[in-house]
DNA sequence: TAAGAAAAGTGATTAAAATCATGTTAACTT
DNA sequence: AAGTTAACATGATTTTAATCACTTTTCTTA
């Protein structure tokens, strides 16, 4: 369970800011940063924002995962990303000036601060070293979706599976995988039934083991060959 | 035939100017990025840049269309994007500093500029409003990749087909959609055979008519039904 | 801790789209 | 203008993955 401490979270001595955007900030700014965002503590299954609704600012995730997804005609969800802390969410959209495209909910226990349009805009005009940073971000992600969609078009969904597997063996390192079996499906982009014949393949296989709903890889490799180039 | 004047062209009387991100320059600075690009022919199916290699600035659209795709792992193109005058191309992987994750090939006759990494980068910095348009650029773009994320996922490829045709619209504006069935499949992302199937079945219900390999769309609210949401 | 609900898993069937094989038309080239 | 090549088109077949119907297991929570 999350220790409810999350109020005091200084942004200074955040656990998260290594690897964070916000890194780059110097202890003034972090300072003033400091005093005008709001933590917050989130339930499993809370919703962040909503597509279609208009962003106020942007989140910083502190403790926890985040899933960011759309919804296709039918209400089935896509997850385009899974947020871990560090990461800020939803500067897309305040950047463009449009509405949500996409939706963020917690996929656990998480702890989030919020930070203004205001002052998410002023952090980008007066500290280039966070704009660049963001530029940069923009651009990788927008890179990789590019691939994201050629291998939905071109993969097949055991190979896309495999693809899936070892991105997120990224976002939870040393911990078992932690998703439903619906949400790991809505990720590789298929059903949840061929997902679950897929991964039971995977753990005959050796590759993958399985404690109830967590994932565990043991073999990288093999899931490398299988993903593809 | 595409007039070869083009080592003429101004910046400041580019036919493409208006629906450009280098519309928001002043006289100096377009001035100066006169002086400072340079401008080539080029004939259909040449390329612009290619996968992995890196980036040495950016290519300003003049005249004609360039597709922008990705390779899969069988060499099979998968198009995300095609590019029509007054569009910057290729500064996705300058910005993030990465090599190029896509390719980008003229698929007719084209006139382009050729902006150097410095003499852009000297822009970005010193122009806030141009800077901001390429931000606003990336962000728009980020949003509407993980629409195609989810629409590869999704829709079956006649919603694909329909979604495709809708955007080649907008492209191709009054002229009719000019591509090969090849790159249309590869566009939509499915097998030549299918496209062709398909486009068949359109043509049937009056939706489109082709003129051999040219398409002319006749009912878009029909494309748009098809297309679901 | 027992009951109910939600998630995970299985089997059979159907549907969609890829693949393979081959024929036809259009578009260059000399 | 004829010949050659490449693009377009079509039919038959196979493969992949979705869908539907249902069972079992695992969480919740009263």
């Amino acid at each position: 369970m999350l220790i409810k401490t999350y109020k005091n979270i200084s942004c200074s001595n955040c656990q998260s800011k290594s690897h964070s955007l916000i890194e780059n900030l110097n202890s003034e700014e972090l300072n003033n940063l400091e005093q005008n965002r709001g933590c917050s503590f989130y339930k499993k299954s809370d919703c962040l924002f909503l597509e279609g609704s208009y962003p106020r600012g942007v989140y910083c995730l502190n403790h926890g995962k985040v899933k960011v997804f759309t919804r296709g005609d039918e209400g089935k969800e896509q997850i385009i990303h899974i947020a871990k802390p560090g990461e800020i969410i939803g500067f897309r959209a305040m950047l463009s000036g449009d509405p949500y495209l996409v939706s963020a909910e917690t996929i656990e226990e998480c702890a989030v601060c919020f930070i203004s349009k205001d002052e998410f805009f002023k952090m980008m005009d007066s500290n280039s070293e966070f704009r660049n940073d963001i530029i940069k971000g923009l651009s990788k992600e927008l890179g990789e979706r590019a691939v994201s969609i050629t291998d939905m078009a071109q993969k097949s969904v055991r190979e896309r599976l495999a693809v899936g597997l070892l991105q997120l063996k990224e976002i939870y390192g040393a911990e078992p995988i932690n998703l439903s079996r619906e949400d790991l499906a809505n990720f590789v982009g298929t059903a949840t039934e061929t997902l679950i014949r897929l991964l039971k393949e995977f753990k005959n296989e050796g590759i993958i083991e399985t404690q109830t709903r967590k994932v565990i890889i043991l073999k990288s490799d093999k899931l490398h060959q299988l993903a593809g180039k």
